[in-house]
DNA sequence: GACGAACGTTAGCCACACCAACGTTCCTGT
DNA sequence: ACAGGAACGTTGGTGTGGCTAACGTTCGTC
């Protein structure tokens, strides 16, 4: 009983307790979801999500794919690809034909659209980078991209076999 | 037409762009996610889960307080406070009483199982950051916490009335 | 004494990551 | 040659988490 039950102590309006503040899984999601409120906001003015620019970038970068190899260049699920790549069809970014050489795919491959799109969305996504990396130093900004990196390549989607050298 | 099209060119596996294994907002989100789940399944191994953690600590740093306060303190939103604090209260790990000095209030007050509870789930955390981080060196791991300390700091919560120096 | 605001609570929505199943097509072993 | 298994694209569904809406109660204030 070191407090007195029945009332409420201090009065401190609202602050974040220290230990919490502290936690780096709390802080990632916490920063995670104002970058990806950052993003998704200027995206969604032109009628984007992130993942078409995710496909875009993947196409722009390693070429025609197919829709399941696409899916793990972006991380996104083969189920949700699908309308990824309606929508960025419809849109006329991408033709999806089938492959000659293999019937059960589809080959995907960014038109001229497409790439006048990517850049287009290259520079919302420049921007949003810029706001949310605002209070950092360029030195700063470049350390917790590294860092976050390094994460990011230790913690693989999954091992499901070692797949490099080891 | 610089492709052949109609032939799916690199055999290259899978690998994720380059460009976006560089952009901050991604790789953010991606390493949320991995904190997320080693977090999670370590709690949810004790049937616990994240927000328990979060209430605990608010209630053992900054004493007993309503409900709202700790959606404020916490970043857990009113309505679903009400299930959090529910399911510690069933685990005797925290009481709620009516506030005798604002009837509209309970004051939420931590028990002395809820504390050993909480030095429970601080271990389990605490393990779960120590995964997280494994890859990086001690002064990484404190400059890391640090960048996204800054970084949470800058983009508060919401602004909804400038609350501070304007 | 009336009005607006805050409280706790219930119910529900929506976006997102993920899984399950299916028909088609391919690759392999025998 | 052919049977079995695996990969592909596609449809539909599940579960979770952040968030909103509305309501009755209680407080503060004018």
């Amino acid at each position: 009983m070191s407090s007195t039950p029945g009332a409420i102590p201090a009065r401190t309006p609202e602050a974040t307790p220290a230990r919490l503040r502290v936690i780096p899984s709390r802080l990632l999601a916490g920063v995670a979801a104002v970058a990806d409120r950052l993003v998704g906001d200027r995206l969604a003015a032109e009628g984007a999500h992130k993942w078409h620019f995710a496909v875009l970038v993947a196409l722009d970068e390693a070429g025609a794919a197919s829709q399941a190899e696409l899916s793990r260049r972006t991380g996104i699920y083969r189920s949700d690809m699908v309308a990824v790549l309606n929508q960025l069809s419809d849109a006329g970014c991408i033709r999806r034909d089938p492959d000659p050489a293999d019937r059960r795919r589809n080959v995907i491959t960014l038109t001229s659209a497409g790439r006048r799109r990517l850049e287009r969305l290259d520079t919302l996504i420049t921007d949003a980078q810029r706001e949310l990396l605002a209070p950092l130093t360029p030195e700063q900004q470049e350390q917790l991209t590294d860092l976050l990196g390094i994460l990011t390549d230790h913690h693989r989607p999954q091992h499901p076999g070692r797949a490099d050298g080891e």
